[in-house]
DNA sequence: GGCAGTTGTCGAAGCGGTTCAACACGCTAG
DNA sequence: CTAGCGTGTTGAACCGCTTCGACAACTGCC
């Protein structure tokens, strides 16, 4: 292993030369720094990773907990990741991967130092974790919204916000009769607050509206689509106006609305909440609200590294919606 | 931050005493270990990483390197995923996330030492990483097979075997005119080892069988699945035995198969070459050879932590492929 | 010409562990 | 009674880098 001395000896200069060199954190003269960043180039030297951090407490390493676990949608998880990683490159930190269920890796990584920051997907409204990252020495962002941040920093869609903006698309659409299609069953049950912000917008703007939503939890699966629309169709059968926010479940639910002669674009509106690739990718193209996780997970991992220095007051920040019309709209009874 | 020393001190020992306490490389006797351990519950020390990484040259870290590109279907490569981090786990290692774009990533991980072991996913036939890897002082385990692994060990599943039991299984129910709707033209193009080495067993098996196997290439989406399909009937009408290695695709390509007055598990018999899950998350639960993802990733995780050492020879392990005969199995015009 | 202020470089002190050689101690064997 | 041995513990030398204070050399100014 070629050594940080390997190089001053190498370069004629000191130790302390090549670092300041590395840093910049003082001035070089041109010449000497010339001879440092040849001697680099041909020792291929490379700093070493554990002295760096112990000496200077800092790793260039943040870590991300992914969730892997049952109801979640991966392919979506996938693009906060990619988000996430590409954005930390940009600032030349690498990601340690945890999972949601390794709960006391966050312990370990956080007091032994592994990490300059922590980001964490997939949050509850009464996350266990959230104490204990609040306890951490190292800043934490939150992709969701818990009930009490613990003066952690979020990032998330406003879900709130696209409940109301699906409900003013589907009531300026002549629709008053609405339905969620919504998540499986044991998201809800654990509070996933996205869920309930979604919900919670959704009846808001529809009790301002004079429209009805009745609301479906909905499993991740071909028959569980199947029985969310029947269940729904039987409970509400003049629901003209579906909105779904369930990427996995949304091809099925397409196809049994059809089954039971409900086509969505004809005789039925539907809005997906989910990545436009998702909303693409359906039989029809769907008239959307982006999920845009891929700038979630950078927006995270922007708002986590400027508290690295450990000033910055923490903070919410919810991305607003963006609606994109697409061929899965079709005028209301109010309309025709 | 509480440090090594603190913890001698609360338990009137010296530093190396508590290091050899953690380690466990020397006998301590049971009181001194007993006082040891109760002074670092107290403290709640964590050893540092960096010092330690810096001092025995360990990090406790391996690095996965992922695919985030198109054409790889995202939830199978979860999958290898939760098996590597899980596996890591047992052996007190965590995995540090690496992107398949970022090649710059495996110089900057091995030689800054943040890692003692790399694993590397969807290798190609020649993968320009292969030789960067095999330069490296760290071990490391391919998933999939390059034409040169250069000294580095492999895992994967047997594709070439996996193509002849499934020819042999097709044959067997009376199909003699086969055909494989495989992987996007994309991955074929990289030379992804997988797709070929699966070709290879299919064609061979088919020969020896008087069978013959007619090949399409299928992009990951709903088009793509209906084009290939058609593509197939147009060029092959007589097609009865149908070998899906698609899991994006494998749903719309049943669905298409049907469209055709081709139903699956009827008309038609198709064998599913995916994870089980997915092979049991269709219309109907298909015939399958399984693709145990997550074994994959855990073997993955133990060949290359047996060669931490440095002795051990390299190997290639390939998993043999297990078909498990669902609905969608049907018997063959040989056979009615 | 002397002094204060820059600029560029260096030496040395950590950072927090691991590990090796050495040593103190109590036992057994001769 | 002593030499020899095994057991448990320790001090000190690193591991490779960052950073602070010091200092030499040069600048510009009065």
């Amino acid at each position: 292993m070629t050594t940080i001395d390997d190089v001053a000896r190498a370069a004629g200069v000191s130790a302390s030369t090549v670092s300041y060199v590395l840093s910049g954190k003082r001035t070089i003269s041109a010449p000497t720094r010339a001879r440092v960043e040849r001697a680099i180039e041909k020792l291929g030297y490379r700093p070493h990773a554990g002295a760096r951090a112990l000496a200077s407490a800092r790793t260039s390493v943040i870590a991300l907990m992914v969730p892997l676990r049952v109801g979640v949608n991966v392919p979506v998880i996938m693009q906060f990741v990619a988000g996430v990683v590409t954005r930390a490159r940009d600032f030349e930190h690498d990601v340690l991967l945890l999972t949601q269920d390794d709960v006391s890796g966050l312990d370990r990584v956080t007091s032994g130092s592994m990490v300059d920051a922590l980001v964490m997907m997939d949050i509850e409204a009464d996350d266990p974790r959230v104490p204990l990252v609040a306890a951490a020495k190292q800043p934490t962002v939150l992709i969701g919204l818990p009930q009490d941040p613990e003066g952690l920093s979020c990032v998330d869609l406003d879900f709130e916000a696209a409940g109301r903006v699906a409900v003013r698309h589907l009531v300026g659409a002549g629709h008053t009769d609405l339905a969620l299609i919504g998540s499986p069953p044991e998201v809800l049950r654990r509070h996933t607050s996205y869920a309930e912000r979604l919900m919670r917008g959704l009846r808001d703007q529809a009790a301002g509206s004079g429209a009805t939503v009745t609301v479906e939890a909905c499993d991740s699966t071909p028959s569980g689509a199947v029985r969310a629309v029947d269940t729904l169709l039987d409970a509400a059968p003049d629901t003209t106006g579906v909105i779904v926010h369930n990427e996995a479940a949304l091809p099925h639910v397409l196809a049994r609305l059809a089954e039971r002669g409900r086509v969505p674009g004809t005789d039925v509106s539907v809005v997906a909440v989910c990545p436009t690739d998702v909303a693409l990718a359906q039989r029809i193209p769907m008239t959307s609200i982006d999920l845009p996780a891929e700038d979630i997970g950078k927006v995270a991992v922007d708002m986590v590294l400027a508290r690295l220095g450990g000033d910055q007051p923490s903070e919410t920040r919810l991305l607003a919606p963006v609606l994109t019309e697409r061929e899965s709209s079709a005028p209301g009874p109010a309309a025709r």
